[in-house]
DNA sequence: GTCTATATTTCGATAGAC
DNA sequence: GTCTATCGAAATATAGAC
């Protein structure tokens, strides 16, 4: 595994957009591993499940990827596109409730229009810290890693710091803790419902 | 896998209560596995090393379980020991914000009390799905699908079952999500924090 | 109850033709 | 770019002695 992992990031566009034009062929792989990722888990996803999912054989997926990790660390990359350094801004100044509930109304947005994609990190936890581990490039200072040390930051208060793990987390549960419950509800409305919930929290 | 799952509840006591008896092999061996789901995730922890870390080999192991996953489905029903008859309340009657607020009250007390089997289950998600899909013995009808239920219950108003998951979200999130940043607050405090944040947010 | 084998399967990854 | 064929490793699980 000393392989240099050369993950690119996937088009974030619809599925349907008026002009799509065909997806690549290494997008196609990542849209199937992220399905399949979400159902079964990195672990109990074989590479041969993938391929067999997009009509080509085990061998085909390895002209684009170097290994299963990578295709993993490629869906982990479109993460970071999105919006995470929302989360740059603490690493100068000190984190506020006001800060963080701003952070927080952006996070509502990108959740709702990128769903699959968080809602994969969520499930595969696991896999994703082991690749951290072996990408000691450490130049992303994980998100998580990042998390962290702002609820740790003992310039804040306790209360506060527990009021901003709290309100992260119930945005995470609305969305996503409750399988499919609000799949009907309009994602204008809900992100409405979120907005208000956060700032009675942290206000 | 057509084999019977046989697992049961290892004991739920503190490790080091005062008239502590030396635990059994089987609950040393749930104990060990505990950890390495957590820290490893249940894919990517293999029966040698739960072996290894007792000081035992493999085979002995298969002597007290029929399968690693039999292992994972006796650490699930250690959950189902605390506190969630709790959920059953819900299951004759309408379900209110007052009464959701209540239910929380408990839980915050029992994630606190039993951090490690929660976190397990948190960062598990997608290897104890899989136990359900098999166990289509459907006695217990899970808990995360009774939970999608009651989110999904129409005779409540959207704004109030949205917050309902938020709610359990926030005390998942302050409790787990953090790792450790609130390692050392005591339990009380926390408890009392996130006891009136979750008043906020159903009050 | 625990051990020493070993059977069996599956998976990730590679080589090389086309 | 995609295929066929295969390698090698690791894991779960079993058989049978002690």
């Amino acid at each position: 595994m000393a392989q240099r992992i050369h993950a690119a990031v996937g088009s974030a566009l619809p599925p349907d957009a008026p002009d799509a034009e065909p997806l690549s062929t290494r997008e196609r792989i990542l849209d199937v591993a992220l399905d399949l990722f979400i159902e079964k888990g990195f672990d109990k996803t074989s590479l041969r499940e993938i391929a067999e999912q997009l009509g080509v054989t085990k061998a085909a997926l390895y002209y684009y990827f170097a290994s299963k990790e990578d295709i993993l660390m490629a869906l982990h990359l479109r993460l970071h596109e999105f919006g995470f350094d929302a989360l740059s801004r603490f690493a100068e100044q000190e984190p506020t409730v006001e800060l963080w509930a701003d952070l927080l109304d952006q996070v509502v947005e990108q959740m709702l229009a990128h769903r699959k994609i968080f809602l994969m990190h969520e499930r595969n936890q696991a896999a994703l810290e082991t690749l951290h581990r072996e990408d000691h490039d450490a130049q992303h200072d994980d998100l998580q890693a990042s998390f962290r040390r702002l609820l740790s930051d003992s310039r804040v208060d306790v209360r506060d710091r527990v009021r901003m793990a709290a309100s992260f987390g119930a945005v995470m549960g609305a969305i996503f803790m409750s399988g499919d419950a609000f799949g009907e509800v309009p994602s204008s409305e809900l992100s409405e419902i979120l907005r208000d919930a956060v700032a009675d929290l942290l206000r």
